[in-house]
DNA sequence: TATTGTTATACTCTATAACTATA
DNA sequence: TATAGTTATAGAGTATAACAATA
């Protein structure tokens, strides 16, 4: 009787992601950061974003969660944020010397983190993983 | 000049997971639970555990967290704690029939879930993404 | 003393709802 | 009225430290 023999890829799916994230957190912890952190700013360094709501969107997180953030990471001289001249509603959220030095460290100990993951994968394998998960996340997208 | 060329499988792995974790908690979620639920559930009904902190290691938490949630299904009549009357330290932990049903519920909202993700994607490829998220996750254990 | 588990407490991330400022 | 963002509040998940019960 023809039935679904593979393994629940949720399951694995899960679990490793579980682990992955732990000691990736770990890693951005000992670099002085968390995720949120470092999603933020690869964020504003790599896509360019006209307001808080795209940088949120980007994020994955709602506007008040951004905000949360965002007021911890101005605090800690990271970001700065002043009203957009041409649109006083708008905040321009720009990044300090400060918030750049601590990209370049996160940035290091997410590739470090990478290259310790990937020991023991063969590029194609890597790029195969990369599309096989792409896939899966279009899946459960809604958009 | 030779380059790591690929892209860093950290980002992907990341996003993926989130997307992917966040349908699940409202997949669990809609049919009653959660992820440290179903968790639990699952480890209930799959491993033999002698004792808690095995069951917390099953799950991927500490103790108290472990307790922290078994105090809220336990309020909810999902499971039981009673002493091993053969070493009164240990708490058994057994499932009642409500938690019986909602292990069934969770396991039904799971494999929905995971026939949606699959979709597109042959049984290879998805022995193959185990395989490859199974060594990845090994990188990154630190036993 | 060592082991098993609980309680107390606190922190992080996230969200929704109500609010302010600006257009 | 509509849009951008903040504040207030709350809830879930996790952790560490101190404790109680048992061996």
């Amino acid at each position: 009787m023809p039935q679904p023999t593979t393994a629940p890829i949720g399951v694995v799916l899960a679990r490793t992601a579980k682990t992955a994230a732990r000691a990736f957190d770990h890693a951005l912890a000992a670099a002085g950061g968390s995720q949120p952190i470092w999603q933020i700013l690869i964020s504003l360094k790599t896509t360019p974003v006209a307001n808080q709501r795209e940088l949120a969107d980007a994020v994955g997180v709602q506007g008040a969660t951004l905000t949360h953030h965002l007021n911890g990471m101005e605090a800690a001289g990271l970001v700065t944020r002043r009203r957009d001249p041409a649109n006083r509603r708008v905040h321009l959220v720009e990044l300090t010397p400060e918030g750049e030095q601590l990209f370049l460290r996160l940035a290091s100990a997410a590739i470090a983190h990478d290259e310790r993951m990937r020991k023991g994968l063969t590029d194609t394998e890597i790029a195969q993983l990369a599309d096989l998960l792409t896939r899966l996340a279009h899946n459960v997208t809604d958009s």
